[in-house]
DNA sequence: CCAATATATGAGGGATCCTTCATCTTCGGG
DNA sequence: CCCGAAGATGAAGGATCCCTCATATATTGG
């Protein structure tokens, strides 16, 4: 049960023929590309609807303002984003410390990084326009699935796992949203996630009871 | 010698007598305060006027349009963070790499928590309007003052530098700036910091000369 | 094929906002 | 004390922008 947003950020009515949704998604992707263009204070109803090809009456048909239409977008973005996450998290509780750590950060990495630009219109709007109850319930959400896999891990302690959960995801989350916003070649991008999985797993591995990781530790 | 800026983001005067520096000074305070209220799209000139206790038009005499203000402020604050970084590094050439990598995490952590306010003003400003420009260069000011610190390091290769600093600095970056905008209660931002360093040491230990960390290893 | 409903349009009202400039006040050297 | 220069003012012009609403078009169930 996703909580109950303000009245005034509700969308104004629901697209109920084909051709609506269509309209309604070309807006979004719309504001994804507005979002991009340099000045964000450049973000206008209506280079938004000019942009998706409709008239700016059709977008407030949709959202009853323009901060509305942000929240959606970054709504729905960071609810799909989260899916994910927890999904991963949750097909490995059990598994090995340092496959949890790797398929948590490749999770989150893929999520952003294949979808670079709707990350980048994200973060953006959540700076210019505050959104920081979003953010929050967003931030909420991994890091309880988070906890949750790493609490199922052997040889992980209680406070151990919450020690490991406040550095962990700070660093996952930073790090990843400079690779969005800084976009270097490809090859760099691969070496930083690689490393950044080395460096969490190596910081995973300080905090098991002894002798837990025996398998991994032989087999290099 | 800083970069030439474009000349429409030039000041349009400099302040000669004592009150104009002074009124220099509120109206930059006041953008900061203006920037982290809410909606930055509510960053008028107006508003920054009013609260910096001035009119309008003695605004526009000391910048020429809204974005020469922001840009102004971006680059008044980054200049001051990279210097002090710069500082440090340059102090701690020759040193032991594991205090080289504290020094570094120390001073831009410091440089950006301790004004945590004027750091989200100027995330917020760069978003608000496109200064990747502003940005890239501090990034590369940075990279040079740690990479060449990190060149004087005994038993790290150039390639070893090369790599260290491809995931070093984006993992401090982004660790640093999450905490920035989560801004999370004192104890936990402690606790970020001493396993942040931590993380950047192991990191670092792994590619030294097997046996040019023999001080380090036995001391604990 | 025909209502009834859903969707789309875009000109324009009202509200800001950015910026200018003619005018006034304050400062500082002689 | 005086006068030129520096600094400060704020009303107003021109340019957007947000959002509404009367109107037009498309779709669908019957």
């Amino acid at each position: 049960m996703p909580p109950r947003e303000p009245a005034h950020l509700k969308p104004r009515k629901q697209p109920r023929q084909a051709r609506a949704v269509a309209t309604v998604e070309a807006i979004y992707e719309a504001a994804i590309q507005v979002l991009l263009t340099r000045d964000a204070s450049q973000f206008t109803t209506t280079q938004v609807a000019e942009r998706a090809g409709v008239s700016v009456g059709t977008l407030y048909q949709y959202f009853p303002h323009r901060r509305a239409l942000l929240h959606a977008l970054s709504r729905h973005y960071l609810g799909r984003v989260a899916d994910q996450v927890e999904a991963v998290c949750a097909a490995h509780h059990g598994a090995p410390p340092d496959r949890m750590v790797e398929a948590l950060v490749g999770a989150y990495w893929d999520a952003k990084i294949d979808r670079n630009d709707v990350a980048r219109a994200v973060y953006r709007s959540a700076v210019a326009f505050d959104s920081a109850a979003l953010m929050a319930g967003f931030r909420d959400r991994l890091t309880t699935a988070t906890r949750s896999m790493l609490q199922s891990a052997p040889g992980l302690t209680k406070t151990g796992e919450e020690a490991i959960s406040t550095i962990l995801l700070p660093v996952i989350f930073g790090t990843v949203r400079e690779m969005c916003e800084q976009d270097p070649p490809g090859l760099v991008k691969a070496e930083v996630r690689r490393e950044l999985v080395a460096l969490c797993t190596t910081c995973l591995e300080g905090r098991l009871r002894p002798g837990a990781f025996d398998a991994r530790a032989s087999r290099d």
